[in-house]
DNA sequence: TTCGACTCCTAT
DNA sequence: TCAGATAGGAGTCGAA
């Protein structure tokens, strides 16, 4: 440190591990490393003062003069959606490379290690010197430090506060700079006038979407920046506001946000010819009177944005410059869009205004309302408006080609466009081709950005992007949907998800296929029961009081077989665990088929009327996964079957154990895979057959197998499975 | 069985 | 001390 003398400090996670670690262990033998690290070693350290719970949970917590100190995992969750933040996750989606993640106690027991002292010691010093570089990767890989020291720059504040204050101070560095120009001082008002002022009023516009299947074209509309737009074209600010169109009580004042406004007799008159009214009875001055702060501060941002877009387009080859510059246009566009925010800010705002957020919401509202008749009442174009939501248009143009639709919706953005004024635009942004819109907020299409180009699947608010699932339900979603979207043929979706119920029965897939991972915040659960996440966090916890999750972490779990009835929350548990059971727990595939598979692609489907439950249950070799009996059993030979009845003959089972060589069944191949057809292989990879004595049937079925009459009755089991497979949708059953 | 509270996460 | 907003869907669980 002293060599060195570094102005950033880094660590993975710095508040249980790295410099955390080392600061509570010093502090624990009285050691002062905290002055150590500092620049100023006279100042009051971290330890010493209060607990910063604020910066534990937002950032670490962790102070030292002179120097900033970088949480990375804590970094990687603002900056990028992942669905777990370990040292492993991160690494391998960032620097797609893959490393090992080893517990402390294990380090701990191969440092101490005797009988090999200096290999093993070696090992541990190398594995933590290779963390400690790609922690620094990690930084680099996604060029922190650079964009950080940009937003700095463009918003005029240090880089620690880009890292760790909200938006609200970005917005008053700017505001507050240009309002000083105007001689305006920005109002503060107290906690109780904050809280007193009323609840804002109006919402913007989500329409019931028609929940369908549209294998027409649909264009996507969208109003370029909204809430700016309308703020600058109809010159809403603190500075220009009239109040609302109500008579002054008796000391001349009309209630305006936290505060009142004093509006000297006869202006509302004065100006009544020109002022701009809202739709929720607000007026504001014209901007020839007045240009408010707030409009000019969007409209120099707006402005910045395009002049730096369009020097983007002249750096060349120049990567860094292009880079910079992309970070500074991110930047404005963030300011431009929370600014609206920073007017409703009911909870934790510095300066909110209701009636200001209000104008401006009914306004958009208006205008999204305004630019639906117009489409709908544009004979010419034969479009009908399917979906909206605040600032955005679904337009079917049922029966036209998608250049066709690529026209009509830039007919349509220009149209609505020209009947507002500047600077509001409404753009096209794709098409979708085939499309389905499942319901507010949750739709999926095949997207294409010109008529030429490759469509890429994009999905908004389901399964398939939602990081609450697991990864078989994202992945089966995303595969189930190309599969209905490019071969427009059911009963190739059927045959797909048929041999996704028999790998999940079979236990076939990889167990990661099975891990949810969600936030814990210990402390703030209202209700009696934990959800899942943070009870297997606290049985971590009673194991290791160190390794408990930090606010808002995620963390994995899976749900396992167990009683009948059992809730949830008494099924999850450490995907580590599951591991190291050694096959006394199993996967409970009943609750990953029929809680978490079927029930999302079931939304979907019932858009055909297919009835997916159906396709699981008509499976000839459904395989009656019981739990009852397990818990009773647990640890005897019965806890390794998946069911105690026989999958073809449905006998209850009455031998358990190989009656060739007595020794435990095992889920193996069947020797009956060269014979012909896929019955028989399908049959057998659910089998649990005897390894000591391979080839033998007689565990097949858990009943007396040489004696069961449908196993070996070809006939009859060809037949069970042709009866589910009778139902033909037909190939033209989605005709576009 | 229904319904509401609680929790999580996403769209805008 | 610090903390943009609301709308909305879905899963879980316990009380009615």
């Amino acid at each position: 440190m002293r060599d060195t003398d570094p102005d950033i400090l880094v660590g993975f996670e710095v508040q249980h591990a790295s410099c955390g670690y080392l600061l509570e262990r010093s502090a624990a033998i009285g050691f002062p490393l905290d002055r150590c690290l500092s620049r100023c070693p006279f100042h009051r350290s971290t330890l010493e003062s209060r607990p910063d719970t604020y910066g534990q949970q937002q950032q670490s917590g962790i102070h030292v003069c002179g120097r900033e100190i970088l949480n990375v995992w804590r970094l990687c969750r603002q900056e990028i959606k992942l669905g777990l933040y370990n040292y492993t996750n991160v690494c391998a989606k960032v620097l797609n490379k893959r490393v090992p993640s080893f517990p402390p106690q294990l380090l701990h027991s191969w440092f101490q290690h005797l009988a090999s002292p200096h290999s093993l010691k070696r090992q541990v010093l190398l594995y933590l010197l290779e963390k400690a570089s790609n922690t620094l990767l990690i930084l680099e890989a996604m060029e922190l430090v650079g964009r950080t020291c940009e937003l700095a720059r463009v918003f005029g504040i240090d880089f620690f506060s880009v890292l760790s204050r909200g938006s609200q101070y970005r917005v008053e560095s700017m505001l507050y700079r240009l309002a000083r120009t105007q001689n305006f001082l920005l109002l503060s008002p107290s906690v109780q006038q904050r809280q007193s002022q009323p609840a804002t009023e109006c919402i913007p516009l989500v329409m019931e979407p028609q929940s369908a299947f549209y294998s027409s074209p649909v264009c996507v509309l969208d109003f370029r920046s909204l809430y700016p737009s309308v703020v600058i074209a109809y010159n809403m600010c603190y500075s220009t506001c009239l109040g609302k169109l109500v008579e002054p009580d008796s000391d001349g004042n009309v209630k305006l946000g936290v505060s009142s406004l004093r509006r000297a007799p006869g202006l509302l008159a004065s100006v009544r010819e020109e002022a701009i009214i809202t739709p929720n009875g607000m007026a504001f001055l014209p901007p020839d009177k007045r240009e408010g702060v707030l409009p000019r501060l969007l409209r120099e941002i707006l402005q910045a944005r395009v002049a730096v877009k369009k020097l983007m387009k002249q750096v060349g080859g120049d990567v860094k410059l292009y880079r910079t510059l992309n970070s500074r246009q991110f930047g404005l566009k963030l300011i431009a869009n929370v600014t609206y925010g920073y007017t409703s800010a009911g909870f934790s705002g510095r300066m909110p205004c209701a009636d200001l957020a209000d104008a401006i919401v009914q306004t958009g509202r208006e205008t999204l309302e305004r630019a639906i008749r117009t489409v709908e009442e544009g004979r010419q174009w034969g479009a009908r408006v399917i979906y909206g939501d605040t600032d955005s248009l679904f337009v079917e143009i049922p029966g036209r080609s998608r250049e066709e639709a690529f026209r009509i919706g830039r007919e349509i953005a220009a149209a609505v466009t020209a009947e507002n004024p500047a600077p509001m635009e409404l753009e096209l942004e794709k098409v979708y081709q085939p499309s389905m819109m499942v319901a507010k907020k949750r739709y999926v299409g095949y997207s294409y950005d010109s008529p030429s180009s490759k469509p890429v699947l994009d999905a908004k608010g389901i399964e398939m992007v939602r990081r609450d699932s697991c990864p078989l339900v994202m992945r089966v979603q995303e595969k189930a949907l190309k599969v209905l979207f490019e071969t427009k043929n059911i009963s190739k979706l059927k045959s797909y998800m048929e041999g996704v119920f028999m790998d999940i029965i079979a236990s076939n897939l990889n167990i990661n296929e099975y891990v949810f991972a969600k936030e814990v915040r210990q402390g703030t659960y209202a209700s009696s029961t934990l959800p899942p996440a943070a009870t297997v966090n606290a049985t971590k916890v009673l194991r290791d009081p160190r390794a408990g999750a930090l606010h808002a972490e995620r963390i994995p779990y899976v749900v396992v077989c167990g009683q009948p009835g059992a809730r949830l929350v008494d099924l999850v548990l450490d995907p580590r665990e599951l591991l190291a059971s050694s096959g006394m727990l199993r996967i409970n595939a009943q609750y990953y088929i029929t809680k978490a598979l079927i029930p999302c692609l079931e939304r979907l489907l019932s858009l055909f009327g297919v009835d997916i439950r159906r396709w699981y249950l008509e499976l000839p070799r459904y395989s009656r996964a019981s739990s009852r009996d397990h818990a009773s059993h647990e640890g005897s030979i019965r806890s390794h079957f998946q069911s105690m009845h026989c999958i073809l003959c449905d006998q209850l089972s009455r031998t358990a154990v190989c009656a060739e060589c007595t020794s435990l069944p095992q889920v193996a191949l069947c020797t009956m895979q060269n014979r012909r057809g896929r019955v028989e292989r399908d049959l057998a990879r659910l089998c649990r057959i005897c390894v000591s004595c391979v080839g033998s049937m007689r565990l097949v079925t858990g009943c007396d197998a040489v004696d069961c009459p449908v196993l070996y009755d070809r006939v009859k089991a060809q037949q069970l499975w042709e009866a589910s497979s009778r139902i033909d949708w037909g190939v033209n059953f989605l005709e576009w």
